[in-house]
DNA sequence: GCATAGAACGAACGGTCGTGCTATTTTAGG
DNA sequence: CCTAAAATAGCACGACCGTTCGTTCTATGC
């Protein structure tokens, strides 16, 4: 059966060149996405997918734009159908920890993040932007919870979401560097005291 | 003045050749590491540098001993002359933190492991073992204040670490990507709260 | 002062990179 | 069915990669 909503054969590869080149970010970072490397991996011609984005770079942003929506798809979209203030932030933060430790690879984000913590250019940009729109939303759910009166008076809504991102970091950190069982709950296991420790 | 101890002139511009190769990682990864940059970088001929080390990869293992050494020198080194427990711990998250907020560039140990964390190899290896004796100190420094009674009884050494590791993870993070003043600071005040949070 | 070993150089190799071009094939609309 | 347009392939290019090799310079011990 077709998609949904037909679309044109290009943006049909088009999309499955995004899929495969995330796969491919995930284990070798964006620096390792290379026209060549993601041609072979999609029987494809290098030209033929140079084509469908006219540079690398542009490539490179297309990807960065489908692991941040692939992101939210995943972690901020099922948790706005809890409850506002308390129940949605510790939605977020767990769908968030279940996402770092059910997906196969590392986050193409967090990658980006370190590849071009120090490099200037549309890239850096683009993932500024979307870390920064991240810790925002964050924040936002924070303040949720503290106009609802669930959280104590002296709870800073920028302190709280640094430390929940904080805690999520240490996870994809600790999971993908040492692979060992347990890291899933000890994170759990600091976010619940986290947020415990800010709570009326 | 030479050097205290006098050295050679071979590992004398190997040092310098590491020293460079250091700054080069901070700011393009390990992966950006290339023997013909760092040779333009020294004033040196390509087969110059490489035969200082037989191979890249030899290299990048030799720049990863170069940055752990650095990281202890700067972080737990001078911890170790405060009293152990408490004090020593508070040092420990102290230096740290001001080690990152003070480097120029991004910590090749960090930018590492992100990279290399789906590479088998050598140097994930070389990274992994020097992930995990960073952590168990950092657990140790925790067990002496534990054993001290300086902690609460339900105090658990290992998470205790994970929690104070991924505040230092997120203050990486956070200054190297958004250049905020302000990010030490909040960092400064997790840290506090989250010792504060286990203290007897 | 000379012989010897270490250090650095310069050129070259095969390979891969991103990027233009020009064909050729495939799709979609009248 | 036919045709214009989109999609893909093929090929060549310059640049840079790690690595090898033979040579040259330089420091050091006898």
């Amino acid at each position: 059966m077709s998609p949904a909503v037909a679309i044109g054969k290009g943006a049909a590869t088009r999309d499955a060149v995004i899929k495969r080149a995330l796969s491919i970010v995930r284990t070798d970072g964006f620096e390792g996405l290379t026209i060549g490397g993601i041609a072979q991996a999609v029987s494809m011609s290098k030209s033929g997918v140079f084509a469908h984005f006219g540079s690398r770079e542009d490539l490179q942003l297309a990807v960065l734009d489908a692991a941040a929506q692939r992101f939210t798809e995943n972690v901020f979209l099922p948790a706005i159908r809890e409850k506002r203030g308390l129940p949605r932030l510790r939605a977020i933060a767990r769908h968030w920890l279940n996402w770092f430790a059910s997906e196969g690879g590392g986050c193409p984000m967090v990658s980006a993040a370190i590849e071009y913590d120090d490099r200037p250019g549309p890239i850096r940009d683009k993932i500024v932007g979307y870390q920064k729109r991240l810790r925002s939303e964050l924040t936002r759910a924070v303040q949720m919870a503290i106009d609802a009166g669930e959280m104590k008076s002296d709870c800073d809504a920028e302190q709280l979401a640094f430390e929940i991102f904080a805690i999520e970091l240490a996870l994809h950190h600790d999971i993908r560097l040492f692979r060992r069982d347990g890291s899933l709950a000890r994170a759990e296991r600091a976010m619940h005291r986290l947020i415990e420790a800010y709570r009326a």
